[in-house]
DNA sequence: CGGTATCCCACGAGATACTG
DNA sequence: CAGTATCTCGTGGGATACCG
């Protein structure tokens, strides 16, 4: 639980699924995110072996994100949860 | 998340996921749990519809705590997440 | 036995400003 | 572009005491 336990981790773990994001499409992918939540999220995330940090030596400087294996396992994890809620918490009639 | 995003809330979860418990069982179930904590972890696992709560009027008072179904269904869909902390946040090596 | 009622505090997260 | 640096504030949770 503290390695998803962030307010904003899974939706960042999702964006993430879909294919490795800049720090700036993941701050325009989750509208209402402050730059400094994004930050510690995704530095907890490194350091939980969750996501992977590449740094392109760049101008303008590029770092991209990716999911690691484990990421790619935590998510696969999340699914019957994520699909519970849809079930259980939104609509139980709109699935 | 919300749901269940309590501290022990989980634990909760799997401990009535065994079998019904009074509120003095899960109590003693979850070593260092405050009673306000317990409880106010129930009032919202009720609130969501996780856990049925029924009290017998007896004397000395009987308050017995049970997973709904949509509680089960959680149980069942925290599964794979559990699975996934045993194997990449508990050791690798120790499953 | 099964809880409330208070008080308290750390910490997560938001707002804002600034930087290499 | 990809972050830091501060500051602030609400709230989740802990400690303790009390109650029907």
């Amino acid at each position: 639980m503290s390695v998803i336990g962030g307010k904003w981790k899974v939706l960042i773990l999702w964006a993430l699924d879909e294919r490795r994001c800049r720090f700036g499409e993941l701050r325009r992918l989750l509208p209402g995110i402050t730059e400094k939540v994004l930050a510690s999220h995704l530095r907890e995330l490194e350091e939980d072996g969750i996501v992977h940090r590449e740094v392109f030596d760049e101008v303008p400087p590029r770092v991209e994100y990716s999911l690691t294996g484990p990421g790619i396992a935590l998510n696969a994890a999340l699914a019957p949860l994520s699909a519970w809620g849809r079930e259980h918490v939104l609509g139980g009639a709109a699935h």
